[in-house]
RNA sequence: GGGGUCUUAGCUCAGCUGGGAGAGCAUCUGCCUUACAAGCAGAGGGUCACAGGUUCGAGCCCUGUAGGCCCCACCA
């Protein structure tokens, strides 16, 4: 029974229909089958915090496109995913949740807060699901992960283990990034600078004379951004070449307020350029000083709490806040005279990329990975190509980060992670690494232990999804069968934070790569170029798209004109071109359908008729250049080229030419025969276009297809269209684009003389080549109603045409027509010298090139011959224009 | 400081291995032609930032200049 399209296009309608269709059929769903070649991308997974936002979208479409076109060519393709527990994210907001209900994080304990959290996963973490389903995302769902389940954390403690066990990971007191608000150490890459107003204390110590009194005329003056962390000051430092300081070598000077001696070292690291010249050294709480402190066996007094107040060592600042004590601190030192001055200075200051709080550089026990070793393999595959990335420049990028790779900080002070598998012996602090609390203490016999209270960083599981999701540490069939995986999608801005880290954790764990490409997208900004953000308030909710447009319009315009690796701009004015090429398809679609008789089986089974006219072939040979070269575009994950010529074929060739081109034929059936071969064409390449189209628009092509012919189950599982040697029609191709090249002439001319569309005229086509005579007659039905045409006639010579008559000129033939009443033989005239010029400018320019001796020896032969063809069409058409002005003047 | 990247029509952007500059939107003109006014037909509009170089030939490759953006490191 033939079904029929709605008369509108509406996305709300079919779009959750089809999806639930697609789940219910278990399209989605990959198991492992030896005969078939496996296809697989892991989904970069969303925060279970995460409401869906454009780089979501993004993301999605890309991987959700690729994935469908793999699975029409018949891979077994398998779309992984899952989601991210994403600790700092998750933990900050059940505590906002919880104080909301006046419950203090830390009174609550532990266990009642990861009993918490788990609720909440359960409530919210869908969430996120639900709204990746609306993008029409065809992710194998019964196979979804979740970065903290159980599989999960058997891989993170095997990870752990192993790489403890090879001194990879190890424990350590460094300086590391201390986020007060959220009361954890941080990665260096979580820090993010921003640029700051600020001020430069110049501020002076008084040296100490020989005889260990205060010198009250000597001072040693610098300046510093953080007047507070005076108060941990151990040293002064100078350049050991800078000979203003060269008196002072050795001395000491005094740390006023705390009244605390500190010598005055010599370090390399002073710009003798900066200031003064002279840095105070706080080991424990700048990086720099840190490295210098330990050069110079230099105390590191800690002065501040987990919360950045002051703790018992800044004495009587003791309890107050870092910002408190620095006004404190230089009111002070003012009041002692010790304050040269204040200098306005804007400056960067790293702040946490979750809370946004300043962070404070805090000598801190962390666990860290050590890097040098590990990232050797990551840098190679990348060099020797076994990882490609795309776009190519993003290597650069790449190399710019192992290059100056630094060891990795993975303890975090928070609750709800992969809590590290590391137990202290109650008795002697003996730590001691494994799976479970061990039973016995290998040094002292105790019993009793105590785990390390952190978890680990949300990357470092992240690291192992690739293959955690496939089973491993177990050597699962999926495993085997689906891994490595094929591409990876995701934005450039994770490259250090998760690409990177997947990479060299593969090698360590798989002994091979998780990916063999890594295809990157930029990011979704806003009309203005702007990043959307939520204190802009400039985000375009993707739902809300969804909702005004429809999906297919929302992926259209997110893979439309876009290059990889590019950010780009959203506006709706985008999204409404997709939504109009949408209802394009979809009214061309139900014009075709009109046309198709009651209860006749659709045409696509049958075979070829063997009477195609020209303008079948010139479609279908069309259609099949297209097929071609869309496809080799997505071979070169070049989508948005691909998708482009899609567009392109669909709306320009297909629906503004050949529909038009058919019409009198579909609606004259006197002629049987042609009637059948432009409805075979008609649905031949309808069929095949939305193929192609399908990866890109699936809810449209699934609701075209399945009403068109309802024998297919889904266009999803159909085969991916290939190029066929039958559907080439070079020679019929040429014959019409010669006919088009008349009718925009006619139709150009027509418009220039002010001609109503609706008065016809007699149009005359005029060519000693009889080829070409032949080509109009057997097009006369779609060429008269295409040029506006009363009727048609082919002729020979100019026999029964007024002089006067309007002519178009094409390079093998003219075509006049006759308007009597509208003849202006000099606006005529004026007409043809101006194409006579333009023509002339095209021959000289083609002249010349085949006049140059050197293009001819040099140039490919197929340029040279081109290049001969277009002098001769321009020659034909210029001698006949030349000829048609010689009778105008006469 | 190191690295990347961009500069193409009024706007937003494509332009694959070098071979006569494209799209969408906007503008102008004419059309409700029985699939589509979310449409059809036509038009205007570009020294491809600038200066050199390589090449028979450069928007594309190389060097430099100017301006914009991004990432990394961070100097107190």
């Amino acid at each position: 029974m033939k079904k029929e399209l709605e008369k509108t296009y509406n996305p709300k309608d079919i779009e959750g229909r089809l999806y639930s269709k697609w789940e219910e059929k278990k399209y989605f769903h990959a198991e492992v089958d030896e005969t078939k070649k496996p296809f697989t991308i892991v989904i970069p997974p969303p925060n279970i915090t995460g409401k869906l936002h454009m780089g979501h979208a993004f993301d999605q479409t890309l991987q959700d496109i690729l994935i469908r076109w793999k699975r029409m060519q018949g891979y077994n393709a398998l779309w992984q995913p899952g989601t991210d527990h994403a600790s700092i994210a998750t933990e900050v907001r059940i505590t906002n949740e919880l104080k909301k209900q006046g419950i203090d994080k830390r009174e609550l304990g532990r266990e009642k807060f990861l009993e918490k959290a788990w609720e909440w996963k359960k409530e919210y973490g869908g969430t996120i699901v639900s709204q990746l389903k609306k993008l029409g995302s065809s992710c194998d769902w019964d196979r979804e992960r979740f970065t903290m389940d159980e599989g999960c954390n058997e891989a993170v403690t095997e990870v752990f283990l192993k790489m403890h066990e090879k001194g990879y990971i190890y424990k350590g007191s460094r300086i590391v990034n201390w986020c007060p608000v959220c009361k954890t150490s941080i990665s260096d890459a979580e820090v993010e600078y921003e640029e700051q107003a600020g001020h430069l204390w110049h501020i002076k110590y008084p040296l100490i004379e020989d005889d260990g009194s205060v010198s009250t005329t000597k001072f040693i003056e610098f300046a510093t951004t953080r007047p507070e962390t005076m108060l941990g000051d151990t040293a002064v430092a100078v350049n050991p070449e800078d000979d203003r300081y060269k008196d002072y070598r050795g001395k000491k000077v005094l740390l006023p307020i705390v009244n605390r001696e500190l010598p005055i070292v010599e370090d390399s690291y002073v710009d003798m350029e900066f200031g003064t010249g002279v840095v105070k050294i706080t080991p424990a709480h700048d990086p720099n000083d840190f490295e210098v402190g330990k050069r110079h066996n230099l105390p590191e007094v800690n002065i501040l709490n987990d919360d950045a107040t002051i703790n018992a060592n800044g004495g009587k600042f003791e309890g107050m806040d870092r910002y408190e004590c620095r006004e404190a601190i230089v009111k002070e030192l003012e009041e002692m005279g010790l304050l040269v001055e204040i200098e306005d200075y804007s400056h960067n200051v790293g702040t946490h990329d979750r809370c946004h709080t300043t962070v404070e550089p805090m000598i801190k026990a962390q666990w860290f990975v050590k890097m040098d070793e590990l990232i050797k393999p990551a840098v190679k595959a990348v060099k020797e190509g076994e990882i490609k990335l795309i776009p190519p420049r993003m290597d650069k990028i790449y190399y710019n980060w192992t290059d100056n790779i630094r060891d990795w900080c993975i303890s975090r002070q928070l609750w709800w992670g992969h809590r590290i598998p590391a137990y202290y012996c109650d008795k002697c602090g003996e730590v001691v690494v494994a799976k479970e609390t061990p039973a016995v203490c290998p040094k002292c016999g105790h019993t009793h232990f105590t785990q390390d209270p952190d978890t680990l960083d949300t990357w470092f599981s992240s690291a192992l999804w690739p293959f955690e999701t496939l089973g491993w540490p177990h050597d699962t069939r999926e495993l085997k069968y689906f891994f490595p995986t094929d591409v990876l999608v995701t934005g450039y801005d994770i490259i250090f934070f998760w690409v990177i880290r997947m990479i060299f954790s593969s090698y360590e764990q798989m002994g091979t790569y998780p990916f063999k490409t890594v295809l990157f997208h930029g990011l979704i900004r806003d009309s203005q170029g702007r990043k959307m953000s939520k204190s802009l308030g400039n985000g375009i909710d993707p739902l809300e798209v969804i909702e005004n447009y429809g999906a297919d319009a929302l992926r259209l315009t997110i893979v439309t004109g876009n290059a990889p690796g590019n950010d780009m701009r959203f506006y709706n004015e985008r999204v409404e071109n997709s939504r109009n090429f949408a209802n394009k398809v979809w009214n061309a679609s139900r014009f075709i359908m009109m046309n198709m008789a009651e209860n006749a089986p659709s045409a696509i089974h049958q075979p070829m008729p063997a009477n195609l006219e020209k303008a079948d072939k010139w479609i279908l040979s069309k259609l099949n250049k297209t097929i071609k070269e869309v496809t080799e575009n997505m071979d070169k994950f070049e989508l948005g080229i691909a998708v482009q010529k899609v567009y392109d074929f669909i709306w320009d060739e297909f629906c503004d030419w050949y529909i038009e081109m058919v019409k009198p034929r579909l609606y004259n059936s006197d002629d049987a025969a042609s009637h059948e071969a432009a409805l075979w064409t008609l649905q031949t390449v309808l069929i095949n276009a939305l193929k192609l189209l399908h990866p890109y628009m699936p809810f449209i092509t699934e609701e075209i297809f399945c009403t068109l012919q309802d024998e297919e189950e889904s266009i999803m599982i159909s085969d991916w269209p290939v190029y066929k040697d039958e559907w080439n029609f070079e020679e019929d191709e040429k014959a019409i684009e010669t006919i088009k090249e008349a009718v925009r002439g006619i139709r150009n001319v027509r418009t220039q003389m002010n001609v109503a569309p609706s008065r016809k005229a007699k149009v005359f086509v005029v060519s000693d080549n009889s080829e070409v005579l032949d080509i109009f007659s057997s097009s006369r039905l779609f060429f008269e109603s295409l040029a506006y045409a009363s009727e048609s006639v082919c002729q020979s010579g100019k026999d029964g045409i007024a002089d006067d008559a309007v002519s178009v000129v094409l390079p093998d033939a003219t075509v006049y027509i006759p308007f009597s009443d509208l003849v202006d033989i000099a606006a005529e005239i004026e007409r043809l010298t101006k194409e006579q010029k333009k023509l002339e400018g095209e021959l000289k320019r083609s002249q010349n090139m085949l006049s140059n001796e050197k293009f001819l020896s040099k140039a490919p032969a197929d340029k040279i011959a081109e290049e001969k063809e277009k002098q001769q069409k321009y020659q034909q058409t210029y001698d006949q224009i030349t000829e048609r002005l010689a009778q105008l003047t006469k």
